[in-house]
DNA sequence: TGTAGCGTGCTACATTTGTAGCGCATGATT
DNA sequence: AATCATGCGCTACAAATGTAGCACGCTACA
């Protein structure tokens, strides 16, 4: 799991999931504060080494990415949070999202009442 | 922030907001694979220094609790999520939540509905 | 064709983590 | 009082992590 990677390590595949396949300059750019890019390359060789990201050459050079798909990824990552911070209860999970007002237009409040409905005939 | 902490103390503060304050023992018991005490004690140090935890005495003998509150920390790792994993959009996370559909149940369905409404009025 | 500049991948090393063992208190047991 | 069990916090040390420096190969271009 991602949750057992070191800080710097983790910052980095986060980084990957944010931005999608990536150059070791993107991935230098995208941190907030900075390290040499053979810092950053052996970082993504025991990456690569524990079977979290994969390289693949492109136009671009070589770009490294996640190699757990984003929709697995996603999933864990919310389990986690759900279950540790709030008590395993989904719903209380939502409501904070929904708390964080700023972060939530009028328009997504709709979006989401229709994923309500259909979560509700998902279920008979 | 907690996502700056090597694996092992995550896993530690994971189970502390879980749980709520516990002694060396209780985090011993909850830890997936388990731990001597003493190894428990000097990371609880290392992350009392830090600041991550405190320490306080208590009928049951020492126990530790986070130090940032479970509010400030919920939102930060939801923010985190949010922004890592759904980029950047709360109701795609909200959405991904309801598609753990063993997650939630009905009533909470209800529930949240509500709590769309009453960010409806928050916001007027 | 020399040389300046990138991107790359070592290797090396300081620091931090992860973990166990020891010895000290304190409180219960006989 | 002697013994036993707990909980505690050092200290120590192996392993992992974080980071830099060096040397190489490939452009590009003066």
């Amino acid at each position: 799991m991602l949750s057992s990677l070191p800080p710097r390590e983790r910052e980095i595949v986060d980084i990957l999931y944010e931005r999608g396949a990536s150059t070791v300059t993107e991935i230098g750019e995208a941190l907030v504060d900075p390290l040499s890019g053979s810092a950053i390359r052996a970082m993504l060789k025991r990456l690569e080494t524990k079977g979290f990201v994969v390289r693949e050459a492109s136009e671009r050079g070589f770009v490294y990415a996640p190699s757990v798909s984003d929709k697995t990824a996603r999933k864990s990552a919310l389990s986690q949070v759900v279950r540790v911070f709030f008590n395993g209860s989904a719903t209380s999970a939502a409501a904070a999202l929904l708390g964080m007002q700023d972060e939530m237009t009028g328009d997504e409040l709709d979006e989401l009442e229709k994923m309500i409905a259909q979560a509700r005939e998902g279920r008979g």
